[in-house]
RNA sequence: GGUGAGAUAGUCAAGUGGCCAACGACGGCAGACUGUAAAUCUGCUCCCUUUGGGUUCCCAGGUUCGACUCCUGGUCUCACCA
């Protein structure tokens, strides 16, 4: 059982320290019942959530499985200061009604995976402002300049002579004294937050708290094109907002090789689970196709419930396998009679005529599922569905 | 403050008086093949119903029959020096 719970813990982990410490809060979980903290802290900035998020959400859930209460860290008063993580620019500061509406909103995405039960929703605001410029003051002597600028950014910042805020240095210093005032047994975070999470650790252990927090670190998760992170500037992402046939179809059109990551950092399947539908698509018992089918059909689910991904899975197959028209599609009314490229640029699945004629003449263009060879075709009164390619759909009612 | 370099389509990046709507790479879209896979191959990738026309290569002027390319002024970016 142990031994289970370890493993589940440490799949997919970027790097542990002091998995001893983990080992042993897991042991006095399963033999006494004693439970244990785990702290995740996020931005409050606007929570639009993608699934490479969730990732870190996961490894907290996977916590809670096994004993954990969650302190969903909500860093309000270090968003005044701004991480500088991998910026360089000083952010913009939030109103504090801004903040709440966004921890709320993070709150309707975030208990799609945590356990609402299990999970303590807490803002730094609360301790941070209570320590005043005393409490300020004697922080910053638990640390030197030396030491600061050994963090990564910061001393790549340094050496290109790229301003380094004063201010700054105290982001690491608060988000160690949160680990300080909530007492966390463990915090977790992405691979880049390591600095800051270790500081956790020296705060904890000056500060005489009586513990010294593990840390665990999660990888950056691939987007859809399976090299660069996910992000949304990159646009290749899966929002955890994403409508269901849109999810489905995203998670499905990601590589096989991909698929096993995604496996690793997103399903809730066990590791014995995922085995077993590996060395059955090895073996060539288990379609590659029926397993990615069930991974996007069990992400689909989590975030729009079972009945969506069952509907979401149906529709694929009738688009894309049978090539059938979907359901939904956009209508446009349009006045008679019209020329094919021009309606497909009213319609808006075509950027301009031009690149409509370009797409006829490559036989991407369909008219009730006919493909259109004429680029000078006139369309007379009726209703047809157009189509490019294989997923633009519109509806056009031509008068 | 001084000196030098540079600003070209979604990104990177050629072109340095006509052969330029502008090489190439990446990205994107489409077609073939498929499992809507991936990989691969092919085509396309400013706008306009096009053997053609229009508007582009930071901005404003100028030289020229003709400028992305030359000149003048401006704006911005970067590097080195102070």
């Amino acid at each position: 059982m142990i031994q289970e719970a370890l493993q589940e813990i440490q799949r997919g982990t970027a790097e542990i320290i002091d998995s001893e410490r983990i080992e042993k809060l897991l042991t006095a979980f399963v033999k006494e019942g004693k439970t244990y903290t785990v702290k995740a802290g996020f931005d409050p900035t606007a929570p639009d959530l993608h699934l490479g998020h969730t990732v870190l959400l996961h490894k907290l859930a996977t916590f809670q499985k096994f004993g954990a209460r969650i302190q969903f860290l909500i860093g309000d008063f270090t968003a005044q200061i701004g991480d500088p993580t991998g910026k360089s620019e000083t952010r913009k500061q939030l109103s504090a009604e801004q903040i709440q509406i966004n921890a709320e909103s993070y709150k309707t995405q975030v208990f799609k995976i945590l356990d609402p039960e299990k999970t303590d929703v807490v803002f730094n605001a609360s301790w941070l402002n209570e320590l005043g410029s005393v409490g300020m003051l004697e922080l910053t002597t638990t640390f030197n300049v030396a030491r600061m600028l050994e963090r990564d950014d910061f001393e790549k910042r340094y050496k290109s002579q790229t301003p380094i805020s004063i201010s700054e240095f105290m982001y690491p210093l608060l988000q160690g004294y949160d680990s300080v005032a909530l007492k966390s047994d463990i915090e977790i975070g992405g691979t880049d937050q390591k600095f800051n999470l270790l500081m956790g650790r020296h705060l904890q252990r000056t500060y005489e708290v009586g513990k010294e927090q593990a840390v665990l670190m999660m990888p950056i998760l691939e987007g859809l094109d399976g090299v660069q992170k996910m992000s949304k500037s990159l646009g290749n992402y899966i929002g955890v907002e994403d409508a269901p046939n849109d999810m489905f179809g995203k998670i499905l059109s990601v590589s096989d090789e991909l698929m096993w990551r995604y496996y690793e950092l997103l399903s809730d399947k066990s590791l014995k689970e995922i085995e077993a539908l590996e060395s059955g698509v090895r073996e060539g018992t288990l379609h590659p196709k029926k397993v990615k089918e069930s991974l996007a059909h069990e992400i689909t689910a989590r975030f729009h419930g079972e009945d969506a991904a069952v509907a979401a899975q149906v529709e694929f197959n009738k688009v894309h396998a049978k090539s059938q028209i979907p359901t939904d599609i956009a209508e446009f009314e349009l006045d008679a009679p019209i020329w094919i490229a021009k309606a497909l640029q009213e319609c808006a699945i075509e950027p301009s005529t031009s690149q409509a004629r370009r797409d006829i003449k490559q036989g991407a263009v369909k008219i009730d599922q006919v493909k259109v060879s004429d680029e000078q075709l006139q369309l007379e009164k009726g209703e047809y569905v157009l189509q490019v390619g294989k997923r633009k759909f519109a509806r056009a009612k031509v008068k």
